[in-house]
DNA sequence: CATGAATGAGGTTTCATTCAT
DNA sequence: TATGAATGAAACCTCATTCAT
């Protein structure tokens, strides 16, 4: 009976934060909460007693984006036949999916670092570690740069989760599917240029710190 | 006399865009008009008086900034030995400038396409097509490779003026110079792996039809 | 069966009301619904149920903390020696209680009169009935000045009734007590000023206009 | 000429203040922002130019209204023939006019100490300082009871700023003036019974720990 | 009948823009 | 002409009340 209205609760929670993902992506960090309720198609109210304010449904977003992002990268190191196969299929997909929870949609710099909630870190952390894993597997295998590390690999498909601008004569699944293929191919051993500094692995982050 | 009126207004002028760039960089897209007045030490007033609205300020803004990038990209290729090397510098100084971070924050999903006055698309028609000769240049050489176009190289860049978030443990700008090796490494014959769909050069886009 | 229900039916109400008093008295006149219903032990929903809206429940709440003080003035007429005496220990008590605190609360003046229930009406005329038989006995003894009616009184303790505020090197009970008894000196014959106008009494009140 | 300008909106300042005044005395503390801004004939954002929030207004007021109290109280000082005769003419002017800032409007309990800022203290200790004198006076003359200080008797008229309720039949003005005259014949010699603990003097609070 | 989810009107606050000085 | 005051539309959030389970 409560599970009966817990089911319809869960689907609102669901609808609002699928609302807010579309919206976040395409429209900006500055999307009102009310137009986030209408899409959802419930009123303001509801979304403000799932999310007590804007801060917090940035961070259930984010947590959840990072879970669904967990999920490929497990599913792509058990379907593919090797790590860097793995790697760059789960590339791919946060990129066509605009995965962003990693870092653009819930913005450092816009955001102040409100985000950092206990959950969304270790939601982080979970991820990262199975990113970490193929990225030392690839390497071992030659098959990726050796001077390249996670916190490299995270920020870079941060960066590409940014969505290219649409010009006429262009088509946007084609230029992210490029621009992807680009970067994985800086990340393979052929091109190989020096890098500034030491690659830094999930053990060097001292995540406390990250106020 | 017009003549000191006239200094006061280009000093004022460019204060404000100063402060503007600042901010937007620093803060995000949705700094008040005040504060830039006020880091600009003017008051709403003029800032209004030289710019009638917020969209007219960004404009103004992106027209500067490209001809920045214009003239850095002019000095690169007249300074350095060949077109790969002059690419790389120009890509590696609009990065560590955050150069046309504006690109990015003046984004046509963010702002639906009102800055493009035939201003900011003819200046940045001009820095398109000094990149694009590099590009021509460099692939010639056989120092890039040849299946990427203007408009990949031009997103690629855009993509990484996006300011990587700072972790403890990491340098941001070591981070930005390993980002942009990666990038520029991904541009190399070596590692080429077959893109997607076709390279677009400049002739390819309908500039007319970017809304 | 039925028996079983209305008893409780009978505890929610009254843990509704006890609650309403604590929070209304101690937090202010704006406590929500919300708020009440969770100290009372129950959902909103019952708490509708009980009392059709806030008004309705600041009526009930009226009228049980009157009745409570009637039942304190009929006890203390009942045991004190003289009428002064019952009306000073009655006083104190409404005092100390924070009794009809809700008098203040329920503010003719703040909620515009809407709570102007005939129930109200009468328990508070019963209540002011005993008072004045108090006031009108202890007159005739002397040991009261014959200037002031049931409403002054009244008047007097409702001030009295708002919780002085907490000083450090201050004891609120301790305050209390001497407010209350600064101002039953004041009531006594022996430093009687002359008062502008005459004292109103019960029957002076035109109830019906009370509007 | 910033003088012309200041000069309207010290104007506008007064005038919120007064609607403020007006509005919270009559209305209680929960009137609309929106509804002082139009009894001051302004809009909300010159309400909020001027007092960044809610609580900043009400603090304003809380000042202001302390310092018109210590004119009074200065004037009356002066100009009665003793201290007895000031003080009551203290008290009741600031009854009539209703001047309640030391509690009434900003109520400790409703805004939960936030209007303790120095700049009101300062302004209370003042107030405080010469009722402080009139009392001892008072009290070296013989026209006040002994056993009471300055913390009773703010307390007391902080009480008695509450508006009595209108009664048909009573006459609003004569009702604070009996009520105040009965207060003030508390204060006498004359009937004086002994009060529980002691008096609080000035330098008996410790203001820092004022919360 | 109890519960707590949903609703939306209304209050608070911010900010782009205009305008008086 | 520069200034900063004023404006009001629009965003954020709260809470009284209704309603589905």
């Amino acid at each position: 009976m409560t599970g009966q209205l817990r089911a319809d609760a869960k689907r609102n929670r669901d609808q609002i934060l699928a609302a807010a993902r579309d919206l976040l992506v395409n429209q900006g960090a500055s999307v009102p909460m009310e137009e986030i309720a209408r899409h959802a198609g419930v009123g303001v109210g509801t979304l403000y007693r799932r999310f007590p304010d804007r801060v917090a449904l940035l961070r259930a977003l984010s947590v959840h984006t990072v879970e669904h992002m967990t999920d490929l990268a497990r599913t792509a190191l058990r379907t593919e036949p090797d790590a860097w196969n793995a790697l760059s299929r789960f590339v791919r997909e946060c990129v066509a999916l605009r995965l962003g929870a990693l870092r653009s949609i819930v913005d450092p710099q816009l955001h102040s670092g409100l985000q950092h909630s206990e959950e969304v870190r270790s939601a982080r952390l979970d991820l990262l570690g199975i990113v970490e894993q193929m990225i030392i597997t690839a390497q071992r295998d030659g098959s990726m740069r050796p001077d390249v590390g996670v916190i490299d690999v995270a920020m870079l498909v941060s960066l590409h989760l940014k969505r290219p601008f649409d010009l006429p004569g262009t088509n946007a699944e084609e230029m992210d599917a490029r621009l992807t293929q680009l970067m994985l191919d800086g990340l393979r051993p052929g091109s190989a240029t020096p890098l500034p500094g030491k690659p830094t692995s999930l053990a060097d982050v001292d995540w406390r710190a990250e106020r």
